[in-house]
DNA sequence: CTTACGGCCTGGGTGC
DNA sequence: TGCACCCAGGCCGTAA
């Protein structure tokens, strides 16, 4: 579920409570989504976290290296799909499928919640940052437009599989990738590298212009997704492609379509991005 | 090197 | 009420 704005909406939320804060213990679930479980219980208590992050999709919580024996460390945390990462008070009571507790030095938890368990959470020795993390994409708020070009153009898959691709861009997901794509006229199918220049420059401005609106709106809460603070989001309701199915297209009054792109259900509409001729052919043999 | 697909896991919704 | 089936914000491994 958690895509780019939900990652960093939870990063800001985490941001104003854990810096400063020292992990006391650890308690953990089901682990078969934690690379190295015994790792987290020995390496993090006594830690102090000095900064909370966001890589792509990741969360980085860092921890100091103080006290000389312990090597700085870092947590690299990810939601999947239904993964939660919220600060509470200790007696606060436990929601099902939690299985990591972190108990701070200011009577709160860190806790993860996660039903399907499609996250993925481990420690990052310092200097491993650049083995794990540093084979993805571009930041799409970071990225120059000539940057973001050179990806797009470099490769001649669905322009929907490339934005979702992360070692293309880091942290566009199935939700964005549409709404950007219904905002550039782009149907999900046409090849990147046979957008023209207009188009993708149109798809750069939008893209940060959907990623940065839904962050102000702390981000999309279709089902499961909550910030740091156990709150939803408010940007699905400015959702004009993903999920509407059957609905009337707000530009143009077609009917918003489903297809599979890129393995994924992708929403567009048939009237205001117009597949390419290929493609139409494809779909209408005479 | 790509792309396509199944699988991971649980729950919600729908239709019979 | 039960059951089968489809779907879900992500991503990895394998096969072609």
């Amino acid at each position: 579920m958690p895509e780019l704005p939900e990652v960093e909406t939870v990063v800001r939320g985490l941001r104003t409570v854990l810096p400063g804060r020292r992990i006391l213990n650890v308690r953990l679930g089901k682990t078969d989504f934690i690379e190295d479980p015994a790792a987290l219980e020995s390496q993090l208590p006594g830690g102090r976290i000095v900064a909370v992050r966001r890589h792509g999709k990741f969360i980085v919580v860092e921890l100091d290296s103080e006290n000389g024996r312990r090597q700085a460390t870092s947590l690299l945390i990810h939601l999947g799909m239904t993964g939660q990462l919220v600060t509470c008070p200790t007696e606060t009571r436990i929601l099902p499928h939690t299985h990591v507790f972190f108990g701070l030095d200011d009577g709160r938890e860190l806790r993860y919640t996660d039903i399907r368990r499609f996250g993925q959470m481990r420690i990052l020795a310092n200097g491993a940052h650049e083995s794990v993390l540093g084979g993805l994409g571009l930041d799409p708020l970071e990225a120059s437009e000539q940057e973001f070009s050179a990806r797009i153009r470099a490769r001649s898959a669905h322009i929907k599989a490339l934005l979702l691709d992360q070692h293309v861009l880091r942290g566009m997901g199935n939700i964005y990738t549409d709404e950007s794509l219904w905002r550039a006229r782009i149907h999900p199918r046409r090849l990147g590298a046979k957008l023209s220049d207009a188009e993708v420059h149109k798809l750069y401005r939008v893209m940060r212009q959907v990623l940065n609106e839904a962050i102000r709106l702390g981000g999309s809460s279709i089902s499961d997704y909550v910030d740091a603070d156990g709150q939803p989001g408010e940007f699905q309701i400015w959702h004009r492609a993903y999920g509407r199915e059957g609905k009337k297209c707000s530009r143009c009054g077609k009917t918003i379509q489903r297809i599979i792109v890129a393995g994924r259900s992708s929403y567009f509409c048939p009237g205001c991005q117009r597949a390419s001729r290929k493609i139409r052919r494809k779909r209408t043999p005479r």
